[in-house]
RNA sequence: GGAGGCUUCGCCUAGUCCGGUCUAUGGCGCCGCACUGCUAAUGCGGUUUGGGGUAACCCCCCAUCCCGGGUUCAAAUCCCGGAGCCUCCGCCA
């Protein structure tokens, strides 16, 4: 449930929120009239079981004589009891479905506009230049003999792989990195999920326009995340936390699924757009107040990461029309591949404030009482998107790929990947 | 897959058999006050959450004993369905 105080303070800044989104801003009017139905349902239907309390307790302290009469007068109270209760049922579906229907205020600073809009807030690394044909991470990956595309086919239909040898040591190694990293920065590792119920899918915001994306495992109404962040959203549903533990950081690693609808011949070479991958993915809890320089944390931790791994990447503030209905505001980190000659998303940080923690009900305890807190959500490594990454940024003439000094430690201090053909 | 036990206001817990006196007991923790060189200890008081009323406070009303239905004038308590946890058996490793 959105947050309704807020609403009815100021419908104008929720109206203006919509339209920058290309939302319909007619949308927040339609909430504040189901909450006010709402409350006037809820207002009758509490008088009557005030009036049907009374009643009953009347009852025992009441003659033999009085009795019969008595319990028939509750009996007809009981009735509209049922009746108002029906209708504040009812209302309260109506402003569940009217409030959802709004998404979550974006920050002011955000620019206003659809993807073309997004600007470009830094670029971090030289591109490299190379005096031989560069290949892509498809031929890169099939030298060494670190990615198997048409058995992953094979076994499991299009976009889907095998890692194998190298390929299979890289995940491995960028997972430890990604570890290492997180765990220096304070974060608690964590090793998520990635079949989830329905709340935690829907808490989190991706039932909304995003449903067709999401894998459902119909015999058992539970679906297959599509980033860890669901379970790690869903980790304190229904709990108040305590501000001394406060902020609450989470490094999860978790496989991810992606139905990839509507995206047929997009990006249908390599592994940049899959079906599965694995992912490690910082997760945080913070008071509200402090959920912008939190983000701003997460997108330095992201550029760290990357910058260990020398990718060239350019940091992009994504325009308000294509934030998603739970990000308040959108980091994307994209780096710079070679064979296609521009920048793709490898890792994306958004601030979703309060959004999903009142839908999933997370609290944290104030001197005003409970109060939502904010999360945040930042990938740290999107493993098979970064291998095809690091083996075109890295490659060299022979079809050799050199790894990166941070990376060797975790690769039996291999500085160099030959290929195995 | 089979059988049984369990789920109560942050945590633990009484209450459930036999419906109303439950406005849910007690302890821990936490908050406030008192006392005390300080801390500790002790004493007293407070402490579920959500919705609504109120300019605000005090306070009042409604809901809330895992969730959803049902029975009843009345449900923590009885009945049905579901979820989760635990134990044992079976199966698999």
């Amino acid at each position: 449930m959105i947050d309704l105080r807020a609403l009815r303070d100021g419908p104008e800044a929720f109206r203006a929120s919509q339209t920058a989104r290309g939302g319909d801003p007619a949308a927040v009017d339609a909430a504040l009239a189901a909450d006010e139905r709402r409350r006037a349902a809820v207002t009758r239907a509490d008088a009557l079981r005030a009036e049907s309390n009374a009643a009953s307790k009347a009852i025992q302290s009441a003659s033999a004589d009085e009795r019969p009469a008595m319990i028939e007068r509750a009996k007809q109270l009981k009735e509209s009891v049922k009746a108002a209760e029906a209708e504040q049922d009812e209302a309260d579906a109506a402003l569940r479905a009217a409030a959802y229907a709004i998404a979550n205020l974006v920050e002011p600073d955000a620019p206003v506009g659809g993807e073309a809009d997004s600007v470009v807030i830094e670029t971090v690394g030289e591109l490299p230049s190379y005096d031989f044909a560069v290949r892509d991470h498809v031929q890169l990956g099939e030298l060494l003999g670190a990615i198997d595309l048409e058995r992953g086919a094979k076994v499991s239909g299009s976009r889907f792989y095998f890692l194998t040898g190298v390929g299979a040591l890289l995940e491995l190694a960028l997972v430890n990195l990604a570890m290492e990293q997180a765990v220096a920065a304070g974060f608690t590792p964590v090793i998520a999920p990635a079949v989830v119920r329905p709340e935690a899918m829907e808490g989190t915001g991706f039932l909304g326009a995003h449903a067709a994306e999401v894998y459902r495992l119909e015999a058992d109404d539970l679906y297959l995340v599509g980033t860890s962040e669901v379970a790690l959203a869903g980790m304190h549903a229904d709990e108040v936390l305590d501000s001394a533990n406060l902020p609450l950081r989470y490094a999860g690693f978790s496989s991810c699924f992606r139905r990839e609808a509507g995206s047929y011949g997009v990006d249908t070479r390599g592994i940049i757009r899959v079906h599965w991958f694995d992912k490690v993915e910082m997760f945080s809890y913070v008071p509200p107040q402090e959920a912008a320089a939190e983000h701003r944390r997460l997108l330095a931790w992201e550029k760290e990461f990357l910058t260990k791994l020398e990718l060239p990447f350019q940091v992009l503030d994504i325009a308000t029309g294509d934030l998603g209905s739970s990000a308040a505001r959108k980091f994307d980190c994209e780096a710079w591949f070679p064979s296609q000659g521009r920048y793709r998303e490898l890792t994306s940080t958004s601030n979703c404030t309060t959004f999903q923690s009142r839908r999933l009900s997370i609290r944290y305890r104030t001197d005003d009482g409970p109060a939502p807190v904010a999360t945040l959500n930042g990938t740290l490594c999107a493993i098979a998107r970064t291998i095809a990454c690091l083996l075109e940024v890295h490659q060299q003439a022979d079809g050799s790929v050199r790894v990166p000094e941070a990376l060797r430690p975790h690769l039996a201090g291999r500085a160099v990947l030959e290929p195995v053909t």
